[in-house]
DNA sequence: TTGTAGGCGTTATCAG
DNA sequence: CTGATAACGCCTACAA
């Protein structure tokens, strides 16, 4: 910045106050001043600015890069922190990385507020963390609530109760719902399931699987216990778009077809659910409305740091696809 | 910093040499100023780190979350940079988010260099950011190389020729290779697999799929286009792994089995490739090997930032699975 | 072991 | 519009 100054003869405050679009210049000196600067190949320091203490305008977002879901939102996060004028850092959750050490790490950033998505922490885990973060933490995807922080999920029961109507209303009477305990919210989807059905007056078969994966491979285990027995069910629903994708797999090398043979449905519209070869019928968990959610969380905790943290439901649609159909 | 310096009574200067693990103080206060630290929360500010100028030991990462190899390398970036004393930011490249608007950012934290993740820009704007970041710039996994910036990629086209031999000495004796020109280089494995099967004797048809897609729906098509035609060639090798999935389930849909009437292979050893019902033989890109490379890179230019940018080939290794099988 | 002093890049406030 | 001055948190150097 000084450089700028310097290169035009002018004092260090009047850069500062056009690159901030700070009131206090000339239009003509604004021009000189941009154009000086991107000649230089001004940049500038993020660190520098937050030193300053007041309204750091960064938000921190812990996540699990390949995770589909959570990448979605975190796509879906860039824009709805712009338009608050908040920008983002990004830090990942791995097999060699605690939740603790991501935050940890964005809290260096002295970031105003911290953004947790689908992080398995316990609750008892997740509330000590939210106190040892002296910022606001909003938590994605989880299906407790504080205290100590704002959580974000969607109706996952609603959802699955959408999708038992969808079945039943094609014809199915008796359904199959694949049931992962690990899986984060298999609770609440679990639920819609067990409602819608008994709303609709239909019969439900669990199939609980047990194991700490909750992707295609719980899907196909799922595939290969079904084909083992004796007869196939009319509809399966599992519990996420991965464990159908992985179910899918495993009826279609068996020779059954979807949807002639068996309906199956998935959970959360990701970017397996709309592949041609895929084409599951399932529920849209929308990204940007989960985006928009959680900054606005933030940004309502900044402004009043002494409400009591809430929860925010976000409403899932049916999407329906080629997988589903009336029973043979 | 001053608070426990305060709280403890003794200077701040004491405080950041125990801090920092510097020599100079002694054990019993070291053990006081530590435990202090703890209770009061102190966390090291980060930006003002940086702001010292020399040595910010962090680097910077631009990448898709989403993509599989991406995402398989910067979970192995954390260890193999901390190994080197530096620590990681990232930064997503979204549809609404270029690669040069990802590095931007990154360098607004003064990163000592940045690494940015099979990007899709070409060889003149990646030369043109090099230019304009002021940092040593890395790129994995792309097929041109500087000059300004150093390249780490595998070897595709030894991988792929690997791929051929064993295809061959299985008895294979006539290939289809699913040519997609969108996926990053695409050029090279095409050329392993020419090459390979000049090499081995025999013959290669090209199936070019034309799609901006370069992942399962690419392979999706490839499937049904294979299906239209009159005879089923005796062995498939895909692109990447993705493009594979696609293939193998538009063939189970069809009634084709794999690995008795078709063999497939695919590239990369992605999570989708080792999933029981995927189960394909592949070619491994160790993504460790990868970030080590990558940190390594940036290590040297730093040490000599005069040195003229290189290439580094990480050399793959055939993966055997269930997807290949003598023709029948 | 402690104190003093300065600098890093930015924002902010004050009086000219 | 400028000039002067301060603050943010951390590091380094040098002297007591």
């Amino acid at each position: 910045m000084a450089d700028i100054a310097a290169h035009l003869g002018v004092s260090r405050q009047l850069v500062s106050i056009v690159l901030r679009d700070a009131p206090g210049a000339s239009d003509e000196t604004r021009v000189r001043v941009r154009r000086a600067a991107q000649t230089l190949g001004y940049r500038p320091h993020l660190g520098a600015r937050n030193l300053r203490g007041a309204g750091n305008r960064v938000l921190g977002v812990a996540f699990a890069p390949g995770r589909a879901a959570e990448t979605d939102v975190v796509e879906s996060l860039y824009p709805a922190a712009a338009a608050q004028g908040y920008d983002l850092v990004l830090s990942a959750l791995t097999r060699t990385r605690t939740t603790r050490q991501a935050v940890d790490q964005l809290l260096g950033y002295r970031c105003a507020a911290v953004i947790v998505l689908g992080s398995q922490l316990s609750a008892a885990h997740m509330r000590a963390l939210a106190r040892h973060a002296r910022v606001p933490l909003v938590a994605v995807a989880r299906d407790d609530r504080g205290p100590g922080y704002d959580t974000i999920r969607s109706a996952g029961d609603q959802g699955m109760a959408a999708l038992v109507g969808h079945l039943v209303g094609l014809g199915h009477e008796r359904l199959t719902y694949v049931h992962c305990p690990a899986m984060p919210m298999a609770g609440l989807r679990l639920d819609g399931v067990l409602r819608g059905a008994s709303a609709a007056g239909c019969e439900t078969d669990l199939l609980e699987v047990r194991s700490r994966d909750h992707t295609e491979e719980a899907g196909a285990m799922a595939g290969r216990r079904l084909i083992r027995r004796r007869g196939l069910p009319t509809a399966v629903l599992a519990g996420n778009d991965e464990q159908a994708v992985g179910l899918l797999h495993v009826l279609a090398r068996a020779g059954v077809r979807v949807p002639q043979d068996v309906s199956v449905t998935g959970y959360g519209d990701s970017r397996l659910a709309s592949l041609s070869a895929v084409d599951l019928t399932t529920v849209r968990e929308d990204p940007d409305q989960t985006a928009v959610a959680a900054v606005g969380a933030v940004v309502r905790r900044l402004d009043a740091p002494s409400a009591r943290p809430g929860l925010r439901v976000v409403r899932p649609r049916l999407v329906v696809r080629g997988s589903t159909a009336p029973p043979p």
